[in-house]
DNA sequence: AGCACGCCGACT
DNA sequence: GTCGGCGTGCTC
């Protein structure tokens, strides 16, 4: 007893985390061989190879210590070091522990993911010793060059009023002095949001060790904008970071970025858990857009974690939109952000005018109405642009057969296989879930009838429409199905911004960002689609949609309309839009909220269960909501039924959900704390994840 | 989450 | 006789 007492004080002892979904950390203790090379302390943040089970894994050594209580004849060695040249920022460690206390996953799960696979690997033992990945991708880092951009600096804009109103008011926030602050700025399209962003970047990087980070959507990271970014800070390294990267490309990004070599890193969400040198900035762009919630893995915010960087490091955070979301609004409002207004459009441009054309009870066989048909022709003949949006990629979104009522149901899903036209002009069935896909029956598979017919559109048969209508005009089409097509979608933008593409049809991805000189009218085709639907958030994103797509129209002064088809033109949703004005739907969302007890005024977490059976799913869930209720005794957290998902099945699995709130995000939390644990502990076959602050219920 | 161990069906 | 199905137990 005394020998192992004081061998244990003797020890060091380094606790690691690893990227499996138990709690941890994991003690491991430091061989004699390494302890003699450096202070124990050098070591933690560092990467290390671990015995592991029957094998070898990587950690993150969060911490040096004396004593363990893991019994002596468990605890295990570090086999090496693997990357002595990386240590992970203390920042950055509390960062990501924050990070997975707030999503409830292991500290391993958020900190190891953020590091590039290429950095992490484990060695092959080939035997030969080679350079190190580090090394081996600083050489790669150092070939980072400077984005193409095409032109040479088109110079810097001068300022509008507003403009350097929101200016003088955001950079004394900008100081290391002035610390953390949030601040949301909010502008109409056009308004010039970006400069603002773009003078503050400049500003903050005239110091030579700073760096700013530029979170983008996901679809908002082109080679032109980096291209464009290129063009106003020629010579500077700007590093991009985004999922779609190639490990080896990702990785030499990722250490420009970590060695301070780049000063300006553009990147979508996944970039926020990125150790930076010397991050004096963080500027969110769009920040209402959905695609800054991780849907896949650990659900985190992309925004959210933004703040979470930014008040770690201590500096400040812009976020920006147009259409803000109603968390952000809500708490400017309140005077936790800082909020800027841009309200007017550079140059004075007029916002475009916005009319809603009442489609109730008309069944155009093409979708469009008489106005908007004659609009198109209107514009067209003058030489201008149209963009008609329609947010419905393929064919039509079913097929039927009229003799027997059958649908294109899928056989995986709770969902109707999609009508798409490929390449041939050959007919496919596709869903849009699953994937699973076949091509189009000739006859009814139920009472074999020929004639089969398509209802309702998608954007492929708009675009054939629209040839019929306008035999003359050049159409352009771009949604998900051009894009997976490598240089589709550029090629028909790159037409567009040439003049050489008189409408375009699209879906959503048409929406955001994108400038067309000529571009004087936008037609909604179906405005109605997610207005009235379960989740409370839906008619946001149609709001924040449809703003977006109007701000397309008219942004280099041309007289300009925007035609919106709908079936309830009287919906206040519409009224607010035709005035462009956010401010008043934002008001009357969150009097809403407020009445019915929902976000930003209530906390949620969604538990969602898959199982091959729904009954299964559902009972798990029944049984998780029966311990919590049990752990919540005082009933500070409201916890709802389990249901089934709105998409109930999804490639044969069938998916369930129970929502937990709280008006109390600290009680939610506390709930959470202690039910996750003993969900972890029991066996069961369901498959299960918690998603904190659910964006779709 | 992986991954190994472990105990029961259709193959050389 | 063996390959392999996925149930359950563990990882400092």
């Amino acid at each position: 007893v005394h020998e192992q007492a004081s061998l244990s004080v003797s020890r060091v002892i380094l606790e690691v985390v690893v990227d499996v979904p138990i709690p941890g950390p994991f003690d491991y203790g430091l061989p004699q061989a390494l302890a003699a090379t450096q202070p124990a302390q050098a070591l933690v943040g560092q990467l290390v190879l671990l015995p592991w089970a029957k094998g070898q894994r990587l950690g993150l050594v969060t911490k040096a210590k004396t004593d363990t209580d893991v019994a002596p004849e468990k605890l295990k060695d570090i086999v090496s070091v693997l990357c002595p040249e990386l240590t992970l920022p203390t920042w950055w460690m509390q960062l990501t522990a924050f990070a997975a206390q707030y999503y409830h996953r292991s500290p391993g799960e958020l900190a190891l993911p953020a590091i590039p696979k290429l950095l992490r690997s484990l060695p092959k033992n080939t035997g030969r010793k080679t350079a190190t990945p580090w090394a081996r991708n600083t050489a790669r880092a150092a070939k980072l060059r400077a984005w193409e951009s095409p032109e040479a600096s088109s110079g810097v804009p001068e300022l509008t009023s507003d403009q350097v109103i929101a200016l003088d008011a955001l950079l004394p926030r900008l100081p290391a002095s002035s610390g953390f602050s949030v601040t949301l700025l909010r502008g109409v399209t056009g308004s010039g949001k970006t400069e603002v962003y773009l003078r503050a970047v400049a500003h903050i990087l005239q110091d030579p060790q700073a760096q700013a980070l530029l979170l983008v959507p996901e679809i908002g990271l082109t080679p032109q904008f980096l291209a464009s970014l290129q063009a106003r800070f020629p010579g500077m390294l700007i590093a991009a970071l985004n999922s779609g990267m190639a490990d080896g490309e990702r990785a030499a990004h990722w250490q420009a970025a970590v060695t301070g070599q780049a000063r300006l890193i553009v990147g979508t969400r996944l970039a926020v858990f990125t150790p930076f040198h010397h991050l004096r900035l963080v500027v969110v762009d769009e920040e209402h857009d959905p695609s800054y919630k991780q849907a896949e893995g650990v659900h985190y915010s992309g925004r959210d974690m933004a703040i979470a960087l930014a008040s770690h490091v201590r500096c400040a955070v812009v976020l920006g939109s147009a259409t803000p979301s109603m968390e952000s609004w809500d708490a400017a409002q309140r005077g936790r952000y800082h909020l800027l207004e841009l309200p007017d459009r550079v140059g004075k441009v007029a916002l475009p005018t916005v009319h809603l054309i009442n489609v109730r009870g008309q069944c155009a066989e093409h979708g469009l109405s008489k106005p908007a048909i004659d609009a198109i022709r209107d514009c067209v003949g003058k030489g201008e642009q149209a963009l008609i949006f329609l947010n419905r990629r393929g064919y039509a979104p079913v097929l039927h057969c009229g003799a027997c009522s059958w649908l294109s149901q899928c056989n995986n899903c709770s969902a109707y296989r999609v009508l798409h036209r490929n390449k041939l002009g050959r007919y496919r069935l596709v869903c849009h879930h699953c994937s699973s896909e076949a091509p189009a029956p000739r006859a009814c598979p139920d009472c074999g009838n020929v004639d089969l017919s398509p209802l309702g559109q998608g954007t492929q048969k708009l675009e054939e429409s629209l040839q019929v209508l306008f035999p003359q005009a050049r159409i352009g089409r771009v949604d998900r199905d051009v894009a997976r097509k490598r240089g589709a979608t550029e090629a028909v933008l790159a037409a567009a911004h040439a003049g050489e593409v008189d409408i375009l049809v699209g879906t959503q991805m048409l929406a955001k960002g994108h400038h067309f000189t000529g571009l004087s009218l936008v037609v909604v085709v179906n405005a109605d689609s997610g207005l009235y639907a379960a989740d409370f958030r839906a008619p946001e994103r149609l709001f924040a949609n449809l703003m977006q797509v109007s701000g397309r129209a008219g942004r280099t002064g041309l007289a300009s309309k925007v035609l919106v088809q709908t079936e309830t033109p009287e919906h206040p949703l519409f009224t607010a839009l035709v005035a462009h004005n956010y401010a008043a739907y934002a008001g009357t969302q969150l009097a809403e909220r407020q009445q019915a007890g929902l976000p930003p005024y209530t906390y949620q977490a969604l538990l969602r269960a898959q199982a091959k059976e729904l009954a299964v799913a559902i009972e798990f869930l029944r049984a998780a909501r029966e311990l919590a209720q049990t752990l919540d005794a005082a009933g500070d957290c409201m916890l709802y039924d389990p249901v089934p998902m709105p998409m109930v099945r999804v490639a044969n699995i069938e998916r369930a959900q129970l929502l937990l709130e709280s008006r109390s995000r600290r009680h939610l939390h506390l709930l959470l704390g202690q039910l996750l644990p003993q969900l972890h502990e029991q066996r069961t076959p369901v498959r299960w994840q918690l998603d904190v602050d659910p964006q779709e219920i």
